[in-house]
DNA sequence: GGAGGCCTCGGAAGG
DNA sequence: CGAGGCCTCC
């Protein structure tokens, strides 16, 4: 054994080895792009069990299912079955367990739902209508981000409605009554017997907090505690292990600063940053030797991290070769972008003899897509997107799930509202709509009503009430079956006798047939489940009777996001995707598309320095994609939204190290646009924006700083009501009202076109014409 | 209760 | 332009 694990780790640098070795107390492994990150992580794991650390004690935490995936195999590749024993996973599907088993100590049942974010959104909207509020200002998507934000912090429903920052700045966004929204939203949640995602974190540290007992039962048992991609946690998460970590300190964090991009979902790259406050002896390594990529493409990735100025400070090396240098391709159009872009990788393909898969196509947004796939199309390129709607978020999967849902947990609104008219057996909305009233009236479920429907005085017809009555019945006879049936069996007589198998066999659409075909996948999938053979689960859940029950297979079915469809397609192929959705994925050949001002770096986001580090951040993972050649491309003109408009070239071209770039494809064509943005920046700060106005001179408002109060004054003067303005989808308009303060200026504007509407927008989307 | 017309709005994405 | 939600009319 012993002699195994000094094999173990002579596949590792130095640097690597010592961050495995060391393992006791805090721990942060800086490690850079390409510097082997995902190594160090297994091989520890690896290195604790051959130290004779048993399994249980070991929680590894990620933050997609595919990374636990990947780690549980590799892992048990070192060290064989043994791995399967380990706390791996997903922070959620691990704390989902958790509450499962200790789900009374926090009054929930342990079959609770768990509700993605369409369901939330869908209860929202509904209480949104309940209370009569005007959706266009109180938008279910915001809502849902505000209330997920709360929770985040820890900020509960009760105390969100006292928090006097809360109010004012719900005051001062015109949307006072969010608090409300909150409070109904969490109960309805609780008699729905359901949580969302941002739950199933808050409840964790709720019941860690408030239940010392437990809290000791999961320190000792998480002896050793690892987590990947630590630059992503967000607030709760961080305190959830501050807590399982604050007995022995066994914790070891990877990660790297220069890689937060989720900053947008609540990530907080502070995290990582304060680390050594919070544990002052923590020991840091730093893996700064990278793998994967050119000398050249560290390089310039160097070059333009090292704008950023909050960071921790690594330096990025190689010893591969220095390789070429980045290509950059102006482009007339995106049409033309996409051209370009299929002849290179069909050029470079035929140069080289290489497969497809050696290419991969990123841009910042799903949109950009489009022109890509013609391109590749016309050429005859196999390509293939990474996104899009996964299988689990199809309707017909969330319709049959949500019958799967009622029969294990009967009072689950969402689920319950989704199918009970669904196939049709008229029970239609005006009947719904007095059961939910009915229901809220009372405080209790919709299933209650119906299931006691002597007790409540309801008005409707009695044909209804029958057809009720039957759906009732059928659900109830679904659920006693639970515990005597198979999963497989079960699911197959649910899918059959709600009538929604045969409502999709009947549509003979080629959208039908595809649904139909979801559905046999689904049930296929339950059969192999039910097949399986129960694995070695953790010795603190009770032991699950021989048969694979559907309340079983149904425990972590929100919590996943796709169906290993790309274990399926490993057919040759260029790969699409968002930049986002490349983290963690290498290509030889990398081409980052839409280049643009306003683009990437994405116009929406910048609204501080700080958006704009993280957007640089996500040019550095995009570069460092790449193991040997990096191309970039813009679009002079580009396709939005039916409208052609005139772009920039982003910034970041002209951030990098020129050293660096092969300007060759672009000549004197390429001209710096520092003097564009930072004329911009300038115009606001020095308020010089008024003279820009009298001069009737045509100016395009500034989009990377917010707005300040000096110029709230300006736009406050009657000088900007009455002037023109242009937006890029309304056309011309005149500005009628200003209001607001600091960031939130708004301009009502009466546009000419779109039939002479009022509309309230920001004012940065606005081009003053005069 | 359901189908089709009208209106709206456009971000990246994990669980 | 195109997808999705809402409303109106049947």
């Amino acid at each position: 054994m012993q002699k195994h694990s000094v094999n173990i780790l002579e596949d590792l640098n130095e640097a690597q080895q010592n961050a495995v070795k060391c393992i006791s107390g805090p721990v942060l492994v800086l490690a850079g792009a390409g510097s082997g990150k995902t190594r160090v992580l297994t091989y520890r794991i690896a290195y604790l069990l051959k130290q004779g650390v048993d399994p249980f004690n070991i929680l590894s935490l990620t933050f997609t299912n595919k990374a636990a995936r990947e780690m549980k195999e590799r892992i048990e590749k070192l060290v064989g079955t043994e791995a399967r024993s380990v706390w791996m996973g997903t922070f959620h599907s691990v704390f989902s367990r958790i509450l499962r088993i200790e789900s009374e100590k926090i009054g929930y049942p342990a079959n609770f739902s768990i509700y993605d974010t369409e369901d939330s959104k869908k209860l929202i909207r509904s209480i949104i209508k309940e209370l009569e509020l005007n959706d266009k200002i109180y938008q279910t998507g915001h809502v849902l981000q505000r209330i997920s934000a709360a929770k985040t912090s820890l900020i509960d429903a009760a105390r969100y409605n006292i928090e006097p920052d809360i109010q004012t700045q719900d005051q001062a966004s015109m949307k006072p009554r969010l608090g409300e929204i909150y409070s109904i939203y969490s109960q309805r949640l609780r008699k729905s017997a359901a949580m969302d995602f941002d739950d199933l974190l808050f409840n964790t540290y709720l019941l860690l907090h408030t239940n010392p007992e437990a809290l000791y039962k999961y320190q000792k048992l998480f002896k050793y505690i690892l987590v990947d991609e630590y630059q992503d946690t967000n607030h709760v998460q961080y305190l959830i292990l501050k807590k399982l970590a604050a007995d022995n300190e066994n914790i070891c964090v990877v990660g790297d600063d220069a890689q937060s991009i989720y900053g947008f979902r609540g990530a907080n790259i502070e995290n990582i940053l304060s680390l050594k406050s919070d544990y002052p002896d923590v020991n840091i390594f730093k893996l700064e030797q990278n793998y994967r990529s050119t000398g050249n493409i560290v390089n310039a990735a160097n070059s333009i991290i090292a704008k950023n100025k909050k960071q921790l400070y690594k330096e990025i090396w190689t010893e591969n070769a220095e390789g070429n240098k980045i290509k950059i391709f102006k482009a007339a159009s995106d049409g033309d972008e996409g051209r370009i872009i299929a002849d290179s990788i069909f050029e470079t393909k035929m140069n080289h003899q290489l497969p497809h898969s050696h290419f991969a196509i990123l841009y910042r947004t799903n949109a950009q897509s489009r022109s890509l796939e013609e391109a590749l199309r016309r050429l005859n390129i196999p390509y293939r997107i990474y996104g899009g709607l996964s299988f689990y978020k199809r309707k017909e999967i969330k319709d049959l799930l949500a019958y799967f849902q009622l029969t294990n947990n009967n009072q689950d609104e969402q689920a319950l509202l989704r199918i009970i008219n669904y196939p049709q057996r008229g029970i239609g909305d005006t009947t719904l709509n007095k059961l939910t009233v009915l229901a809220s009236e009372n405080n209790v479920s919709i299933w209650e009503i119906l299931n006691h429907s002597e007790l409540y005085k309801i008005d409707i017809h009695q044909g209804t009430k029958n057809k009720i009555s039957d759906f009732i019945t059928m659900i109830k006879s679904f659920s006693v079956q639970l515990q005597t049936k198979d999963a497989y069996e079960l699911a197959k007589l649910i899918a059959n006798s709600s009538g929604l198998l045969k409502d999709l066999y009947d549509d003979k659409s080629n959208e039908g047939v595809s649904r139909f075909e979801n559905i046999e996948e689904l049930l296929n999938a339950i059969k192999e489940f039910t097949e399986e053979e129960i694995e070695n689960e953790n010795e603190l859940e009770p032991k699950e009777n021989e048969l694979r029950t559907l309340d079983v297979f149904m425990k972590d079915i929100a919590l996943l996001t796709d169906a290993d469809e790309d274990d399926k397609d490993n057919m040759d192929k260029v790969s699409l995707m968002t930049i986002h959705s490349a983290k963690g994925l290498e290509f030889p050949y990398v081409y980052i598309s839409g280049l643009e001002e306003n683009l990437f770096p994405s116009m929406q986001t910048i609204t501080n320095r700080e958006d704009l580090e993280e957007e640089r951040r996500l040019f550095y993972v995009a570069v460092t994609r790449a193991q040997n050649q990096v191309f970039l491309s813009y679009a002079e003109n580009r396709y939005r939204w039916g409208n052609l408009t005139f772009c920039e070239p982003s910034r970041f071209i002209e951030e990098i190290d020129p050293e660096y770039l092969d300007m060759s494809r672009i000549k004197k064509a390429y001209k710096p646009i520092n003097n564009h943005s930072e004329e911009d920046s300038q115009l606001f700060q020095n308020s010089v924006f008024n003279e820009k106005i009298k001069k009737g001179k045509l100016k395009k408002v500034n989009t990377t700083e917010k707005s300040t109060d000096t110029e709230t004054d300006n736009l406050n003067s009657e000088l900007a009501v009455g002037i023109e303005v242009e937006h890029e989808r309304f056309g011309i308009g005149k500005i009628t009202q200003i209001e607001g303060a600091g960031s939130n200026i708004k301009a009502t504007v009466l546009f000419k076109t779109a039939g002479q509407k009022q509309l309230l927008l920001k004012f940065a989307r606005l081009k003053i014409l005069k």
